[in-house]
DNA sequence: ACTGGTGGTAAGTAAGTACTTACTTTGGTC
DNA sequence: GACCAAAGTAAGTACTTACTTACCACCAGT
């Protein structure tokens, strides 16, 4: 076996063990054992235990199976399609997490370590994500399509009710015990509720609702 | 110092040191040494490691701390002030993990480590919220004050916006530098968007809306 | 035939690790 | 003040950890 090849294989065996159990709960001896090689072969091509992890995570965070939220919505984004722009995103995202759920454990992982990886990714592709819907919201607030609200709480909204589904799916209740649905359909109905929310507005109010939350509950009295 | 306290003792100094490093990544003598006393009164009062952190999760999910969402949004629920049963539930939660951040993390620690009181947790809470917020909804569908929608997809989107926004708030950017708002704006736009959407549908559409989706993405084309 | 580099290993090492043992201090009770 | 259990410790034990060293088998090129 080649020196590249076995390296890649390293990796690979690698960022299943990490991913499952975490940077520490993870043991050199271990991912030596499901390469199939002796441990001195894990430090041969990598010098420590820290670069193969930096290693495991720049191939993820970097190789081409990572998605591209701009050229996803481009087409839907011209046409100012907002249907299409948020579900497109949200069917997109919820795949890439199916059909990669090690990554989202080892970014979680990776977060909860304190591991520069996250700042990266966070850096690199959250915020871009932000930016791009954060954009297109207020373009389309001032074509009146939209209404009036900081976009970025929409953005987080709607990235919220993505990212929450998917670790639902593949961490809380991979088993869908709570809820079983199709990824088209989950991206279908979170966008109907962005925008178009749950509320008929049909049905006719006892009371006005400023005076119902006036009574109904002590929040407004609190500073 | 008593028996009972340096327990406790022990117990919020291990709270601190887990939800920070994982359960691999503490060491026992760290722990000792953070409460400032030998390694062996850290076994005295819990047989193993394994011991000390089951403790801990069920001093945390059992105590008093935890929040009641029943409670919390009864009123509410009786009058059916949906704008109430949701804001209310969304400060409360927002609240109380950012009054206890140590929580969210040590439970995120213990999903990916596929401990037990994921589960537990999962069981006891997170069920409850759903058939509560559930059952709820599905009372208002048949008011006719809200639409007609699977109440767990609704359920989901919202309990994700909140906890995807705590998520946002103590692990990815704890220094808020996307998105700073406090709890209360927090929930009540997450509330407006669950019910109102931010459409405001009163755009002239340049074509009917099937039509535009079924030309501007090859969405509806796939199988 | 031998030589040198490549892919590989068995058997270490030093520093941790969870957990224990044998012992000392402390504070209340008679 | 003697007694004694509970609170506490220093110094282990047995084992695991990340990482090294010294050595082997193979094989193309001269």
């Amino acid at each position: 076996m080649s020196a590249e090849d076995r390296r890649l294989q390293i990796l690979r065996v690698a960022v299943s063990l990490f991913s499952r159990k975490g940077f520490g709960g993870t043991t050199t001896r271990e991912i030596a054992q499901a390469a199939g090689v002796s441990e001195a072969m894990v430090f041969r091509h990598f010098a420590t235990k820290q670069e193969l992890y930096a290693a495991i995570l720049d191939h993820k965070a970097c190789s081409g199976d990572s998605m591209n939220p701009e050229q996803m919505v481009a087409e839907a984004l011209k046409q100012k399609d907002d249907r299409a722009v948020f579900e497109q995103l949200a069917f997109g995202a919820l795949d890439h997490h199916e059909s990669d759920p090690e990554f989202q454990r080892l970014l979680l992982h990776s977060a909860l370590e304190g591991h520069e990886l996250a700042e990266m990714f966070f850096e690199k592709f959250i915020r871009r994500v932000y930016e791009l819907l954060g954009g297109y919201i207020t373009e389309r607030q001032r074509d009146g399509a939209m209404v009036k609200m900081d976009p970025l709480i929409v953005v987080r909204s709607f990235i919220g009710m993505i990212i929450h589904h998917s670790l639902n799916n593949n961490l809380w209740d991979p088993k869908r015990r709570l809820l079983k649905i199709s990824n088209r359909d989950a991206a279908r109905h979170f966008t109907d509720i962005l925008l178009n929310g749950i509320s008929t507005g049909e049905e006719p109010l006892p009371k006005k609702v400023s005076e119902r939350k006036a009574v109904g509950n002590d929040f407004s009295r609190k500073k």
